[in-house]
DNA sequence: GTTAGTTACATGCGTACGCATATAATCGGC
DNA sequence: GCCGATTATATGCGTACGCATGTAACTAAC
């Protein structure tokens, strides 16, 4: 009982630690690729991000998707403003909340970097993957990320 | 035939967005644990990489594995250095070379932040995957890992 | 309606980072 | 043995980040 919780233990340690390796590296690849046209890869998400919803998104959805603390996002919306690329629309329904949405510009920018870094994800994904192992990797990250409430 | 090529780029592309997710979902999880000790997790992976090398090792070792420029790098050493974790000696083959060392008080905390941190890992992928899951997760990270050259 | 409490976002401040570059040591060709 | 090229690490500088806190707006109890 005890060998078999520990051997249980070290094999979910051994697969994050994989995990984490493999992010990494294909990180860096991804970073290094020349297709972000000056923005940063978190800035990119939050673009994408909001190219995936129709509706104006506020600062907190968008806090969910991404790894990057409150002001953080704050302020790395404040660059994407700045940029021409998002826009802060108020709220009638509530003053305090700032609607963001793409500009044409900014969606413009992401589906272009978007084509070339998704097309960078695809070589580096499919040259190492078969077809069923992709469809694994979507299933076991997905079970890995659902339901965000415990510990009471 | 393009339509096979478009899905395939499809897969890739939502396993890498899924994966990603995860990978987010985890770490803000394994961040916010109170395990760290004053360390950031970039800090403790640097401990963690000297703890499995008996031979001292240098910057540029553990650049591979730490996903940081190498003066970040630098500088990060720098400040375990100041904690008294890390030592650097002198290598007599290569003055240029900075070897890296846990100093005792290092691998003690490297120790005890593993442990706690290895349990909360453990916790959290025991809990949605099947030790056949984990198995597999691994191994698919493993071929997403290996072979860093190409390109020309 | 006034006020305590909460929510949504912004700002001050110190720290860590990346890029470019500097410094210093080793290597190779001659 | 000398000098350009390369390697290993460090530093200057500007930017982005997280934490703590501030500010403004909404909510609700009375």
């Amino acid at each position: 009982m005890e060998t078999r919780t520990r051997g249980r233990t070290r094999l979910a340690n051994d697969a994050w630690e994989a995990a984490l390796g493999a992010h990494g590296v294909l990180m860096r690849r991804f970073t290094a690729e020349d297709v972000w046209h000056g923005l940063t890869m978190r800035e990119y998400d939050v673009l994408y991000t909001l190219s995936k919803c129709d509706s104006p998104q506020r600062l907190g959805d968008l806090g969910g998707h991404v790894l990057l603390s409150q002001p953080g996002l704050s302020r790395l919306v404040d660059r994407l403003v700045e940029r021409g690329l998002v826009s802060r629309c108020a709220d009638p329904r509530d003053a305090r909340a700032a609607n963001l949405t793409l500009t044409d510009e900014g969606r413009a920018l992401q589906r272009r970097i978007g084509r070339a870094h998704g097309a960078s994800v695809a070589a580096a994904l499919t040259s190492r993957l078969t077809d069923e192992e992709l469809a694994l990797l979507e299933s076991l990250s997905l079970k890995l990320t659902i339901d965000p409430e415990e510990l009471p």
